[in-house]
DNA sequence: TTGTATGCGTTATCAT
DNA sequence: ATGATAACGCATACAA
């Protein structure tokens, strides 16, 4: 490796001056960094991060935590989809990715500890329980912390626009004249229930009597458990017209099960989805769903943390909250 | 940030002391070990990986390199699942995992500097353009690398069984009385190659003759392309009996088409999936797939490349071949 | 069995 | 405008 000792000797410099010279310290004469940059380009010369992260207490290297109970992780697009724009974001500013977690081979440690271990500057709270005490220890201790999806108190957050993403697809739906319309909905999350209490709201608001048996809950990702109370929901005495999923891969199973009893999407049956992700568009018709803005999510959460990180004096813990986009598709028709 | 001198200070022993005992040298008195150990924890000691790394030159970091011209990137599953099996299998032997990318911030490097700018101890290459000069550079350096599904010269590689896994799909479908049997590929990859001359030989070997006009090109994980090669399929005179897709998700295009047409899968027409993602196997009916090992492949992957690091002397490089499963599904019928 | 001294590559302070 | 020196936290050769 060519380190500064190298590029020193070979310039006649002392590694103060080359450092100098290299970081743009506003000391050295122009004509030295000129020549100083030139022989490090040459010589191929790339700065050691580990010595760096050693004297300057800062690694350039931002932890990711992506802890899923579920286990579904970054096999789920739309956590696939933050984590490539996190990254993007990131290495655009100059950053390094490293995924936080506990347990690092015979060590034990917490994500706090492991986040002091590789001297991270920073963490992107990806997807977490958000009560486990170790994921609480972090976003409380002093290292700066971003939050997808949840708030902590005096934290940066970024949301996704679960409450206005509902309310459209309610809107939309209600426009196509659906009047008896079903939620099946994922387990009861904060994410969850934002988009339960705009979806009753809306109805609210709209006059639509929402009966309690239209209100089912099954699980995210999980085509099974929609098929089996998209079943439940086809046995009432009084059918809804259209049904919303808890997301668009769950969908595959309630869109299995219509079909099997012989139900043509949209013409007996509207349907909804949630994450506008890749398959819901490829399939026929396309799935009506609300795209919720990943990207710019990930991108957004990488920014705001290198901002604390780098401008710690000027920073202030904001809220922000990303908005989706409604994908028409062709599985809401107006009702027979 | 507690340091090996804060510990030395609390125990009253000096740094060396308290850095032997605490990486199991054998020339500190057993109860001094204990004691120092006992404090470390106490104070909630973890050591400084920058420090580390610094002065060992091993860091404890692999790289991962997926770079994937085509974007898909950990969107698609099987990458997905990859990189979820590397980086659980690496965090059990005491690694993390970085990202190696070009283009850091303003530095412009290449994947090797990037490789040698954050002191990785090797590298996964999961997914990449293997005849990219930056990718083949640091397939020659000096760092263990391991490839997937594509073979350096002198390096470790994990290999999906293209070969064997085409081979059963088609003895599959041979059994189940097909043909006219019909292959729509992906973008000619080394993987593709093999599928291709899998499938052709095994047709060959069972005596089926496969006319030029049922071999056709589209692209992985792009629905669309599959649709419009499944209709230019149907438009010949003698149709296939059943159709071989690039991949699972690309298999949702023809999928569409077909029913578009009117064909019932698979009393009209049988298709084959390849892969195995989660998709595959919650449409109706099930996709007749092979499930390729990604999860073992990841994990063998970290595991031969730490191998490889933390025994360099007794190492010798390996093709490694990581059997798949066929999904028997319910997309293959006799044909009518 | 323990301690002293040194250096990994870098940046920062203070002389010169 | 440049250089000498110290320090970041750790591991290790060598001295005691």
């Amino acid at each position: 490796m060519v380190t500064i000792t190298d590029i020193a000797k070979a310039c006649g410099v002392s590694r103060a001056t080359v450092s100098k010279a290299l970081n743009g310290a506003p000391d050295i004469k122009a004509e030295t960094v000129e020549r100083i940059r030139e022989c490090a380009k040459e010589m191929g010369y790339h700065p050691n991060a580990a010595a760096r992260a050693l004297k300057m207490g800062r690694s350039y290297n931002l932890g990711v935590l992506f802890s899923e109970p579920t286990g579904v992780g970054l096999t789920h697009e739309y956590f696939s989809r933050i984590f490539e724009s996190i990254k993007a974001e990131a290495e655009r500013l100059g950053y390094d990715i490293t995924f936080i977690s506990q347990n690092l081979g015979t060590m034990t440690m917490d994500y706090l500890e492991h986040t002091r271990y590789r001297s991270c500057d920073g963490v992107v709270i990806a997807s977490a329980d958000f009560h486990d005490p170790a994921v609480v220890r972090l976003g409380e201790s002093d290292i700066p912390t971003v939050t997808l999806d949840y708030i902590f108190d005096s934290r940066t957050a970024i949301l996704s626009d679960n409450i206005q993403g509902m309310e459209k697809l309610v809107r939309y739906v209600y426009e196509k004249g659906h009047r008896r319309i079903a939620f099946i909905h994922g387990e009861l999350t904060s994410v969850t229930q934002k988009r339960l209490a705009s979806f009753k709201k809306t109805c609210a608001a709209l006059g639509i009597q929402v009966p309690p048996e239209y209100i089912r809950e099954a699980a995210y990702h999980d085509p099974r458990s929609s098929a089996l109370q998209t079943r439940a929901l086809l046995e009432l005495p009084n059918r809804p017209t259209c049904i919303f999923y808890p997301d668009d891969f769950s969908y595959i199973g309630g869109m299995n099960e219509l079909e099997r009893q012989g139900l043509q999407i949209p013409r007996q049956m509207s349907t909804v989805g949630y994450d506008g992700i890749h398959l819901s568009q490829v399939l026929r018709p396309k799935l009506t769903t609300y795209k919720q803005g990943a990207e710019r999510m990930g991108a957004e959460a990488a920014k705001q943390l290198i901002e604390e990180i780098e401008h710690p004096d000027t920073w202030l813990p904001q809220q922000i909250t990303v908005e989706g986009l409604l994908l028409e598709g062709g599985t809401v028709a107006e009702p027979g």
